[in-house]
DNA sequence: CAGGATCCCGTCGGATACTG
DNA sequence: CAGTATCCGACGGGATCCTG
């Protein structure tokens, strides 16, 4: 659960899916999220190896993100929980919305 | 996310389990959470519809808590979530013990 | 016995502005 | 463009003590 709480990492982790994306391509698929979480989460995501962070040196400046085998992995895992929730929270979640 | 998530609350309903137990055997199965935060997450998990709470008036005072068949449901969902953890992270939790 | 009251502190996450 | 720096409020969770 420490892996996969707090409140951004499940969805960033569905937002790349099996693309690799650009952190401005994250920062528009998720407007409510700032700048300085997305970095952070990023980096915490790297370390706990869900994801890869390719840099190109090219100007102008490009960074890149995918899932690694272990993110990928854990994807189902994150579905399930997802399922459960719909099925059981629909009224709730809809009311958040 | 927001329901299964907090730092125990997956662990209480890992040791309420298909039992129906008491709020002390629960706290003496758990001695590092205190009074408040345990009587706090019961109530969370009552309200959330995922657990009971079966209070008997008589003295002394004796309250038990069980799973809802929704609690039931989440169980298996996270036990997904525990063998993933296990599976990628075991080093990692084995330095926590 | 079950759990509320109070106090406290660290972390999480948001807003905004700045930089290589 | 992809972050970092700074500031800040809110919340989670712990320690301790109290009560019906």
């Amino acid at each position: 659960m420490s892996i996969i709480g707090g409140k951004w990492k499940p969805i960033i982790l569905n937002c790349i899916g099996d693309k690799t994306i650009r952190f401005g391509k994250l920062n528009q698929l998720m407007p409510a999220i700032s700048n300085k979480v997305l970095s952070k989460e990023l980096k915490d995501l790297e370390l706990l190896g869900l994801i890869n962070r390719l840099e190109s040196d090219e100007l102008p400046q490009r960074v890149e993100y995918n899932l690694t085998d272990s993110g990928i992995s854990l994807m189902p895992v994150l579905i399930e929980v997802a399922n459960w929730g719909n099925s059981h929270f629909a009224k709730q979640i809809e009311s958040k919305l």
